[in-house]
DNA sequence: TGTACATCAGTGAACGCGCGTTCACTGATGTAC
DNA sequence: TGTACATCAGTGAACGCGCGTTCACTGATGTAC
């Protein structure tokens, strides 16, 4: 860090997104304000609209990144589904639950600030990309399970997407419930062991 | 409606909550405003004042009034366990996903607004009150399985809260995954179905 | 290596806007006698 | 039933504020020769 303050930023356009992060995590989705991210990046207001459009595309880039490193963490968390499906599956999730903690400005710029990743954005293809880990991992897991006494492993993915974010939203958050009887770690392996027997996959 | 547009307005307290409704729906939680609601009710900006203390309490009451109807809603879906404990329980999965829907603007009020219901409030009342409901559902459903052999009811209500909220937030609003390949009936149905026979309620 | 110049990435002032909140006020309502 | 009066529930103007965005500008950087 030069306390010069040179004119020129030198990498101005990360240093918002990372403001981005911090305000969000800080202030919620819609307390972010593009004002305040330069103010925090040290800069003035008008600075970010040499690398934005406006707030709503600092905001998209902030949600690309996250879908970035999501969709990485995922990957690395499945591993080829190696040593087993079943571990690999395991990790996936735990790697679902770790993420929304370690990076709450992420997974709120993805979950929560409304962004619409309809059609065929850049948005829409980095989160297909994280979200098809999941499916491909129900889809190993369940490969040996015979075809029609499994569901459709889309399916299974959704509802292990389901209740991975029910649980960040609702235990791993500050307000509701206050304190909790359980840890969302807890709530997540105790939820997906039952939902994995249920499906035939642990046995008892 | 009287078009003579009388000086008191007889309801207002409840027009604005009414109002907020509908302007958290289209608008989300963070683009409700005092002053639009108040234009909504077709009364002064300053008017609300009368009734609430700020911006905030209205949001709270907005809640308030919606977990009051959640609860009312599950317990009538619960029926005292009514005819069996599975039917009841299954029933008040679905009444938990249609308030969310046919309700869209309490349930984002009260899960998605951000108010804080810890400490002793009136909120944590009725929240508690509703999320009640729910235990009391699993409590009843698991009474037949011999204890050390079942979780304890809270976190089974917790888990199928969870895969509730995320089947509701994740694939019963409008935008993330857009066309999604299941129904949120559907997911949540199935879901816990699979759910529930890894709890060995259902066999096979 | 120097120089001229185009381009890039900032500034700071200004704009219009809508918000939350307050204030003194006033019209309508309810009540005591 | 009438009347005086307190109280209630609105008004509308005003405040200070911070926001998103634009504009003409200027300092720094990079490049061609």
């Amino acid at each position: 860090m030069n306390k010069s303050k040179p004119y020129h930023h030198g990498n101005l356009r990360q240093a918002l997104v990372d403001a981005t992060l911090e305000l969000i995590t800080e202030r919620g989705p819609q307390g972010f304000t593009l004002a305040e991210a330069a103010r925090q990046a040290g800069v003035s207001a008008a600075a970010p609209y040499r690398h934005f459009k406006g707030r709503d595309e600092l905001i998209r880039e902030t949600a690309r990144q996250g879908y970035l490193l999501f969709g990485d963490l995922l990957e690395h968390a499945y591993n080829g589904g190696k040593p087993t499906p079943l571990s690999a599956f395991s990790k996936v999730g735990r790697a679902y639950l770790a993420f929304a903690k370690r990076y709450p400005g992420y997974y709120i710029a993805m979950f929560e600030s409304g962004v619409s990743l309809s059609g065929c954005s850049d948005l829409a293809l980095v989160s297909e990309r994280a979200m098809g880990v999941m499916t491909l991992a129900a889809e190993t897991l369940m490969a040996h399970i015979p075809a029609g006494q499994r569901p459709p492993a889309v399916m299974v993915s959704h509802h292990i997407w389901a209740m991975s974010h029910g649980v960040v939203e609702l235990f791993a958050r500050g307000t509701p419930g206050g304190r909790a009887a359980f840890s969302p770690e807890d709530l997540l392996e105790s939820g997906t062991g039952i939902y994995l027997r249920g499906l035939g996959i642990v046995g008892e």
